[in-house]
This record gives C-alpha cells, structure tokens and sequence, in this order.
DNA sequence: AAATATCAGGCGAATTCATGCAATAACAAA
DNA sequence: TTTGTTATTGCATGAATTCGCCTGATATTT
C-alpha cells in the first residue's frame, strides 16, 4: 500500500477532470464541477476560463460547453441524461464484488460506466469501444473488449465472431441498452445488433434491461427477447408509476 | 528496506526512482518526493526540471504528471494537434483503394483516422477503441476491432488473444504510432504494448512509423524493432530537416 | 422590477518557484 | 594518497502561482 493516495489534485489535474466531464456530457455547471472537485467556484471560474482561452472548451454564461458539439444528437443526451444518471444509481446496486458482467453500448450504458464506483472489482465484457474506454478508466476493473467488425450504425462491434466469443462467456450480468420495449418483448432495428444482444442474454445468468421511460412502449421491427427472459427492468421512474404497471406481471423485478 | 535507507542516493538513481513514482501513480507533488527521497525539494525541483527538458515527464506546478496522463482529452485539444495533421495528410497519401490496414492506437493515429477522406474504400484492423470509433464514421471504411483485455494505461486491447488474432492477418500496411524512436529502432514503454506492436509489424507487408520530432531520438526501455524493419517514416518536418539526418541511412523512405 | 445567480477583479495567505551562493561530494590527474 | 576541478546539494531571498474569500457589477429568472 502506498503512503501516497494524496487526495490533492494538481491543477492541471484538475482541467483534465474538468474536461473529461465535459466530453462525457456534453455541458456542465460550474457548480457542479465546484462539488465533483471540491475546489471554490472561483476556482472553477478561473479553470474554465484558462481553457476556454486556450480553445479546449467553450465557456458559456453557468458553466462551459464541449468544444465538439454535435447539436442534433447531443441535446437529447443531455435533455435525458438525469434520467439516465438515475438508472445508473439503481443499476449499480446489483454489482457485487467480483461479478463477470456482459454489456452493450448505449448512452445509458455509458451513464453506467461513468457512475461505476472505483473500490468495485469486476470484471467487464464488452462490444462497445465507447463503453470500454469509459470502463477502463475505473482502476479496479478489468475490461475485455469483445472484437469484431465494427458497425457503422450502432458502433459495437457485431459478427459471426462476437456471437461465438459470447458463447463462450458465462457471465452473471447482462446489461442491456434497450432500443424497443413493450409488453411483448424487447426489439431492435438492426439484425446484427440482435445477434449480438440475443447472445449475450443466452450467456447471462441474470439480464437487466435499462432504458429511459420515453422507450417504453415502442416497437421495433426485430425481436430481442421476450420479458420473460430478462430479470430486471430498470428506467428513471419509480416502480409504482403509472407507466410501468403493464409490466408488473412480465418481468421479475422492476427497480 | 530498512537499513539501507540511510544510503545515499546517486542523482540518476533518484531520477529514476522519480519515474518510477510517477509511472506508478501517473502523477506526484515535489513534497511528497522531498519525504520520500529524503532530499530537499529544490533538489526535487531541479530533478523534476531536468526530466521535463528530457521529455520524459510534464512538469507542473506542484509536483510532476505522467506523459500519458491526459488520455480522455479532446481532439482539438491532444498535444501537438498541428503537427499530427500535417504528418496524417502524408500519411493518407500512401493508402490506396482497397488496401488492408492494420494499426495502433495513439492521438496521431487518431488524427489519422479523423483526416481520412470518405471515398476511400479500405480496411482497418485496429486495436484502440478510440481509432475504431474515430474510423467507423467513413462509410466506407470497414472497422475490425481486434478484441481482448483493454490495458487501462494504453488504452488499447493486448494479451494473448490479440497477438495470435493478428498472427492471423496479412495486411497491406501497418501504420504504428510511436512513442520511443531513436537510431537504434523503436521503443516502448509498456511490455503488453511491444508484444502487440510486434506482432502489427510481422504481419503487414509494409510498415510506416509515425511520430512528431519531439519523440525522436528518445529511447524507452523496450525495444519494438529495429529500424529496418519500417519502410517510411513519417513527422512534421520536411525530409531534408537537419533532425532527420540521422535516419536518412536507416529507413527506406522519410516523408 | 425584484430576486437570484454568475461574473470579473482585487486582496491576502499559503505554497511553490527561480536564482545565487557557499558547503560538500565526486572524480580525475598527479 | 593529495590536489585541483567540477557537479551536486541545501539554504536564503524575493518573485510568482494558486486559491478562497470578498465586493460590486452584470446576467438570468421569476
């Protein structure tokens, strides 16, 4: 053990931090950043500012915004990306110490990866570049990226491959970013995707489908799964909504 | 480690205990290194200076940050960004419509993959994560990701499966990012890294090295392969540049 | 318009830094 | 060994950075 866990952050440190958090959201508030880091929001004020000046970000009235930003895809991010904060606190608590778990891609997946507390050890299989860079950030993860060709669309990698490795894999988790959810099951709209998906949850002792309550209730063109193959149901609302009613009875748990 | 404490430490050898920590925990205060060499912190200061000037650290106020530290960095915002693009314009001049491209990760490789223009049809074989996503926005470009355990350092897939995976391959051109270049060949810093890069370079036709002239003649402590094992080698600079001399009698072709 | 939040700029305390200098250590030649 | 040369180190000084707090100005919200 090392004597030197200092909890002093150097002040370029502490820009890189700023930084990573603003790639990861797209925006944030100079409030924010003040708890995350625990520095005044003067402090903040003046990190901000040194990086705008430098280009590396954009400072806005509140807080700064990501230098690259991609209006169209993005401002749906950040408009759901509470919610998908709030799915990640729940998802989180069924993560115990040295768990072999299986994930997708997806925006909320990647809330996920981001809240990932940094004491759990356990180990990650993932098809999602994304997802993995964000995982491998945790010291104490362990992070296997499951190759094959790389989809244009969805940005996992998919294939003959991919399937045939997570054959192999027996997890205890299968985290699912969903696409489609209604009463009659899981959907998605792309038949590689649903290879892949349908594999994992064949490999998965326990599947949990995540997805922000705006999906429930669509339908996509391809079947995943049924809901009586997955465990848990986990979206921002409390399980007593009005919303999730139509599911008490399908699905095991719903968090 | 108990008697021979009292011993005195030779300046290298502290220096090399400074990377160590550093290496170790990707950063450091001069405090800390004052209690734990048990030298004055000017003397920090200076050995810290004097590794800075070498390049083989950054240097802030405070204390000392690893060179790899800022991993989840920005486009716009990666080191030397100017330069990396002028070295990917020659970069993309040696690929050619159906070629199969098998490369490394790195902020180089990264500009690469982002200049790349949309007409070319070819393919890539990668092991980042990074590159892969920063490559499947071409349409036409098909992504293979070459998966495994993700090294939380390097950002890139290695072990076993990778380097057998990629014995696999016969590639047109290898394009390798470098860290470590000198007269005697290329360096690397991380073990798992080398026997990835290795295996890159046996398995294409032809290998191309790409670095800016700040990494050349820097040497780490492990050797990737000599220099007559790379066809082009690829910066910033023009050929004829006084730093290139060097390397004009050791590498088929510098652009 | 009033209330609230955010801002820029200045101040002071604490820390870190660059520099010069003298004491000491390391090393090479005699 | 001794002697002379050079490198290294610790300390002292004043300068520079960093950071939290404060104030009055500006922006945003209600």
């Amino acid at each position: 053990m090392s004597i030197l866990e200092s909890k002093v952050l150097l002040k370029k440190e502490r820009q890189l931090q700023i930084i990573h958090q603003i790639n990861l959201h797209n925006k944030i508030l100079s409030s924010d950043l003040s708890l995350i880091l625990n520095v005044s929001e003067d402090t903040i004020r003046r990190d901000l500012n040194e990086l705008a000046s430098e280009n590396k970000i954009v400072k806005v009235h509140g807080g700064a915004l990501s230098k690259s930003y991609n209006v169209s895809a993005t401002q749906a991010d950040t408009y759901a990306y509470d919610q998908k904060k709030i799915i990640a606190t729940k998802m989180i608590k069924l993560i115990k110490d040295g768990m072999t778990i299986l994930t997708s891609g997806g925006t909320t997946m990647r809330a996920i990866a981001n809240q990932l507390p940094n004491n759990l050890h356990v180990t990650f299989f993932t098809v999602s570049p994304l997802i993995s860079l964000e995982l491998a950030e945790h010291p104490n993860v362990e992070v296997i990226f499951l190759g094959g060709k790389i989809s244009n669309i969805s940005k996992i990698s998919v294939g003959g491959e991919v399937v045939s490795k997570i054959n192999d894999i027996k997890a205890d988790l299968c985290v699912l970013g969903i696409n489609g959810f209604d009463p009659e099951g899981i959907s998605d709209s792309d038949y590689e995707v649903v290879q892949v998906k349908k594999a994992m949850i064949k490999s998965s002792r326990q599947v949990v489908a995540t997805t922000i309550s705006e999906k429930l209730n669509s339908d996509l063109r391809l079947r995943v799964c049924t809901l009586n193959e997955i465990d848990y149901l986990i979206t921002e609302l409390s399980p007593s909504h009005e919303l999730l009613k139509p599911y008490h009875d399908l699905v095991k748990y719903i968090l």
